[in-house]
RNA sequence: GUGGAUGUAGCGUAGUUGGUUAACGCGUCAGUUUGUGGCACUGAAGACCGUGGGUUCGAGUCCCAUCUUCCACCCCA
C-alpha cells in the first residue's frame, strides 16, 4: 500500500470544516487591518532562502527540501513565507505602491525535520508582512493583529514574550562582549555550545545544559547593549503594548532561528504545551539583502496545525448538516426530485438526494445518518397528486406540502 | 542526525508457552413481506497480521533489517 510521506497529514472532512472556520475568522481580522493576500510559489531558487533565511541557520543547513530540477537549477520547497513574499515585493516593484505594503499569506511550508509534537514536514502557516515602516507603530500593529487573532478564535491561554535583538551595529558590539565573557570559560561549555560560539554565540545563553547555565550566570545581556536608536524603539514598543492593554513578558532568550530578524522579536506561547504558536519580528535588513532597496519591515507567522490544537481545546463547532433530504424512487419521481433539489440548491439550501438508486428504507436510514433536518418523500402518489409529505427528522412531525419550491421553502425554513 | 516506544479489517481491540479456515466491538452495505429513520435482530463485504529477510515440520506470535506512527534532544510555527 502506498502511504503518505513521513511528516504529512491528510486533512479529512471531520477536521477541514474547522480549519475553514478558523481561516474565515482570521481572514476577517486581516481584512479589518487592511492586509491583502499574496500567494507565491511553493518552490523558489535555493539561493533565495540561503540568503534570506541565512546560511548558518538550522533551517537552511539541515531542514530544506532541496533538489535539482531537470534544467539543472537548484530548487527548494519554501521552509517559511517571508523570503518568498519579500522576493515578490522586490520583483513586482511593490516599493512603488502606496507605502506601507501590507500582505498576508496562508501557505504550506516544508521542512525536512524529525517529526514530533506540533511538528510536521509539511505544515501550514498564516503570516503577515508589514513592509515599509521603521516606526514602532508598525511593530505594535503587527502584534495587535496577532493578539486579535487569538481573541477572535477564543484562545485564552496564550502568553506573549518579546525581546529586542538590536540592529547589526549594536548586535556586533554586543556579540564581541559576549564572546569575551564566554571565551574565558569556553573549554568548560558543552560541545554544542562550543560549535555555537563562532556562528551564533547568543544561542549559548539559551542552552539547557546545567554546566552551561551555571557558566552563563552574570553574562552580559543584549538589552543592556542596545544602541540609542534600538533602545528607544524597544521602549516605545513596550510603552504602546502597555497602553493597548496587551500583557507581555520580556524574554531575553528569544533569539529566533532565522537570521533576518532585527530589533523587536516576539513569540506567542501556548500555555498548555509551551509550544510557540506564533512568532515574528522586525527584519529591517532583509529586503536590501535580497537585492531591493533598504526598506524596513515587520511580520509574523503562525502555525495552523498548532493553532488548531488550541482552537479545538477552546471551541465546540458543529459541521453543517443538510437542510433537506429528498427521497425518491422511480423514473418520474427521480426527475421531480432532481428538479426540486436543483432549485433549492440555487438558493443556497443544503440538499441531499439519492444518487445510488437505493431502496426507500435505505434512503430513509441514510437521511437519518447524515443528520438531515427535513425529509421530503416523492413517490408514485405524490407525482399524481402533486402533494407530498415533508417530515421534520428531529421531532418526527409530518406535514403535507404542495410539490413546488416555494411551498417547500416555507416548510424547511 | 541521535535516542526511546509503537505497528493485527476504515476505527478501537483480542489473539494464551509458535500449531489447522486470524476473533470481537464500532462503522459500511443488504435484509427483518405492502411507502417512513433512530432501537433490536439476521446476514454480507472487508486483514496477504507495516514491509523484506531469517529460525522452524509449522510464525500474527521468535530473531534481524527496514519503513511508519508517537515522543525526546536539536531547532522551530
Amino acid at each position: 500500500m502506498i502511504q503518505k510521506p513521513k511528516g504529512t497529514k491528510d486533512l479529512l472532512p471531520e477536521e477541514s470544516y474547522k480549519w475553514q472556520e478558523v481561516e474565515k475568522n482570521i481572514k476577517q481580522v486581516l481584512d479589518n487591518y487592511n492586509f491583502k493576500e499574496i500567494r507565491v510559489p511553493v518552490f523558489e531558487h535555493t539561493e533565495l532562502f540561503q540568503r534570506g533565511v541565512g546560511e548558518t541557520t538550522d533551517v537552511v543547513q539541515k531542514e530544506m527540501y532541496t533538489f535539482e530540477d531537470k534544467g539543472g537549477r537548484s530548487i527548494t520547497l519554501r521552509p517559511e513565507g517571508t523570503a518568498g513574499a519579500v522576493r515578490a515585493y522586490i520583483e513586482n516593484g511593490m516599493a512603488s505602491m502606496p507605502n506601507p505594503v501590507k500582505l498576508w499569506y496562508n501557505m504550506g511550508m516544508y521542512r525536512y525535520e524529525n517529526v514530533q509534537k506540533g511538528r510536521l514536514r509539511e505544515f501550514h502557516q498564516i503570516g503577515i508582512e508589514l513592509i515599509g515602516s521603521e516606526s514602532s507603530l508598525a511593530d505594535i500593529e503587527t502584534i495587535l493583529v496577532a493578539s486579535q487573532i487569538f481573541k477572535v478564535l477564543n484562545i485564552p491561554n496564550i502568553k506573549l514574550n518579546i525581546n529586542s535583538i538590536g540592529c547589526p551595529k549594536c548586535r556586533r558590539e554586543y556579540q564581541k562582549i559576549l564572546k569575551e565573557f564566554i571565551g574565558k570559560n569556553l573549554d568548560k561549555y558543552c560541545d554544542t555550545c562550543k560549535t555555537r560560539f563562532e556562528k551564533n554565540p547568543m544561542r549559548i545563553l539559551d542552552c539547557k545544559e546545567k554546566k552551561c547555565k551555571e557558566l552563563n550566570k552574570g553574562a552580559p545581556k543584549m538589552l543592556d547593549y542596545l544602541c540609542e536608536e534600538c533602545k528607544e524603539h524597544f521602549e516605545n514598543v513596550k510603552r504602546m503594548l502597555e497602553a493597548s492593554g496587551i500583557k507581555y513578558e520580556i524574554d531575553s532568550s528569544i533569539v529566533r532561528g532565522l537570521d533576518y530578524y532585527t530589533k523587536t522579536v516576539f513569540e506567542f506561547i501556548d500555555g498548555e504545551s509551551g509550544l510557540t504558536v506564533l512568532g515574528g519580528g522586525r527584519y529591517d535588513g532583509l529586503i536590501e539583502e535580497l537585492g531591493g532597496q533598504s526598506v524596513p519591515a515587520v511580520g509574523f507567522a503562525t502555525g495552523m496545525e498548532r493553532l488548531m490544537e488550541m482552537y479545538n481545546e477552546n471551541n465546540e463547532l458543529n459541521e453543517k448538516v443538510p437542510d433537506l433530504y429528498i427521497l425518491s424512487n422511480g423514473i418520474e419521481e427521480n426527475r421531480k426530485a432532481l428538479e426540486i433539489s436543483e432549485e433549492l440548491r440555487k438558493e443556497n439550501y443544503i440538499i441531499e438526494k439519492d444518487v445510488c438508486e437505493r431502496s426507500f428504507k435505505a434512503q430513509m436510514k441514510y437521511a437519518n445518518k447524515i443528520n438531515s433536518k427535513y425529509l421530503l418523500v416523492i413517490g408514485e402518489n405524490e407525482i399524481k397528486t402533486n402533494i407530498a409529505k415533508i417530515k421534520n427528522m428531529e421531532t418526527g412531525e409530518e406535514k403535507d406540502v404542495n410539490l413546488n419550491v416555494q411551498e417547500i421553502k416555507k416548510c424547511i425554513r
